[in-house]
DNA sequence: AGCCGAATTTTTAACGTTCAACTCGGTCAG
DNA sequence: CTGACCGAGTTGAACGTTAAAAATTCGGCT
């Protein structure tokens, strides 16, 4: 049924009979329009295939229905593999908003900044994302003074009057397996973790700190925490340093999944039955975790998202103040449940 | 210097005295305009901050300057770790172009269809990106029906006389490997495949039997070639098995780097070492290549997304019909290197 | 029948940009 | 000397939509 050239709402109006902005009425507020002339414009709509043009739309409303996103480039950071699933989460909860999701490609921060401040200056997007964002990140900052709205994933340390962060608490994270563990009999725990000197490192270390105290086994675990680079080889290394000690932990937590499957080794290298001779848990639930059965504690990336548009675009008006920590899921796999 | 509200063509005239129009050729034909107005009217485009409104462009110009792409549900695929890259390249490639890059999240093939359709006849986007694309793929000519442009990665089996593909050629990729080991002096070369009936596994595996047999080597290399589920322990299972035996490979090529690290875990079971006793090269060049010190076979990615945006956002017209099949490269590290 | 207010629909006027047609002064060939 | 032509800019209209104001219709009530 479509007729040469795009279907305008001119169109539409002519087939059903009305004017113009009577189809419009139906298209926005279905509710302000008769039932049966509601009907009859619908039927048009349908017959001629008509999709209201967005930049149209755009220009009148002055909202351009989208937000944007840097896409950084492939990285090996320990974040690589969340990247998709974050992208994937925002295009999500962004449709459920009513908006698109937009992808730039940039090579560093203050090109990032400047193609933000564009594109919300060319009214292209209404609010950006910001990701991996640190402790003295400039972005944010740099933003609130070019006036672009913004929410972002990872905490910042600007007094977050005007604007907001959504992050998740890697301390409740590693806290949350060390219960799990404690609740399953082990008392002394090991904890593999990053180098210093980082806040997503040092939190999860802190987590294990402060629940190993808190369950009074601190004492019996002394030094059973180590740190080191985030590879496979480096977990390997580690898990192997605790459990030749004459007071091998029972079980080992580690800040990665990387680093956990490196222990993994360590402990069938020992001839041991990881999950049976000693518990293990990862963090992050990357896919290997699920191949390696390897309990891991499990971003929420889906409601990160919902949590960032719902923010970025509430339902009325200008972006709300946001300041969530979410807590992450720990995953329980075989390689740590309940001892025997 | 920024004015209330958003800074109109309007605002910029007034300020360096002259029309609208003089200011909108300044933007888009700076040629058409004596340098002396030229620059009056840039200075005053920068004082004030002036961004030309892309919703108002887009409408008037009828060109919305976006092409889209559907983003996938993080998967266990083997292409999970090319989505990032895919996706950056795209955007990358496309900024190049003047086209930015829209993501949206759908359930299945039927809906990704529907919501290009929507896309594009609402004016948002110009064309589509698809991805996956398997040969009996119903997308492509559900698109092409709908009058949808559109470039894909991956080829599908229509005749490709109004659009196009780009695709790399695996069977060329492992053929480069065999070419490589065979100049390093190896004559039993072993396969590790995926199970048969899908096109990937099946052109990889082409590719070995065609470059063996070019080489002579089918004959002494008997039934070296074996096929089996991607998965670390499969691969593992695989390498072993060929290992075993009397004629013995001296060197293996992976489908997969999956399937190479865990051969590469089989070699080091039997004492042996890898790159010295038995060379072993991977498929994908994923993180995990790079930190194994494995060879592996890099899909062009960049260069991918160039071309499909290449074909998809001619400076003229309409979407140019593409089918460009493009060389993987093989990069060589320490699994792999000549033999001593 | 006639009139009021509410419900429904139409008219008017933008939103910011660009295309096409036009003005204006000057040049240059016939 | 005239008229076609050129470069540089301006003016008016249009792209497709929607908010606000104006106009029409409708049901109920006297």
């Amino acid at each position: 049924m479509a007729k040469s050239g795009p279907v305008t709402i001119a169109d539409v109006a002519v087939a059903a009979g009305v004017s113009k902005q009577t189809v419009s009425n139906v298209m926005n507020y279905p509710e302000k329009v008769r039932p049966k002339t509601r009907d009859r414009v619908l039927s048009a709509v349908a017959d001629l295939g008509f999709q209201p043009n967005r930049a149209a739309r755009a220009l009148r409303s002055s909202s351009a229905g989208m937000i944007a996103c840097r896409i950084e480039p492939v990285s090996s950071h320990s974040l690589a593999h969340l990247h998709d699933g974050f992208l994937h989460a925002l295009a999500e909860a962004g449709q459920a908003a009513g908006r698109h999701l937009m992808l730039f490609a940039v090579d560093d921060a203050e090109n990032e900044v400047a193609t933000c401040v564009r594109l919300v200056r060319s009214g292209a997007v209404e609010g950006v994302v910001l990701y991996n964002v640190v402790p003295d990140d400039p972005r944010p900052s740099l933003l609130v003074d070019a006036g672009v709205p913004f929410v972002s994933f990872g905490r910042f340390s600007d007094s977050a009057d005007a604007t907001g962060w959504v992050d998740v608490d890697n301390a409740a994270g590693i806290a949350g397996v060390v219960e799990h563990l404690a609740a399953c009999g082990h008392q002394r725990i090991g904890f593999l973790g990053f180098p210093e000197g980082h806040r997503v490192g040092d939190d999860r270390a802190g987590g294990w700190v402060t629940t190993m105290d808190r369950h009074g086994l601190l004492a019996g675990s002394h030094r059973l925490d180590v740190r080191g680079e985030d590879t496979w080889i480096s977990g390997a290394r580690m898990a192997r340093g605790l459990l030749d000690r004459a007071d091998a932990p029972t079980a080992l937590v580690a800040a990665s999944d990387t680093l956990a499957a490196g222990a993994l080794q360590a402990v069938r290298d020992l001839g041991l039955t990881p999950g049976q001779d000693v518990a293990l848990v990862g963090y992050d639930d990357t896919p290997s975790a699920e191949v390696l059965d390897l309990s891991s504690v499990r971003q929420p990336i889906p409601e990160i998202g919902r949590r960032i548009v719902e923010a970025l675009c509430p339902p009325d008006g200008t972006v709300l103040p946001v300041a969530a920590l979410l807590a992450p899921e720990l995953v329980v796999r075989g390689s740590s449940r309940r001892r025997a």
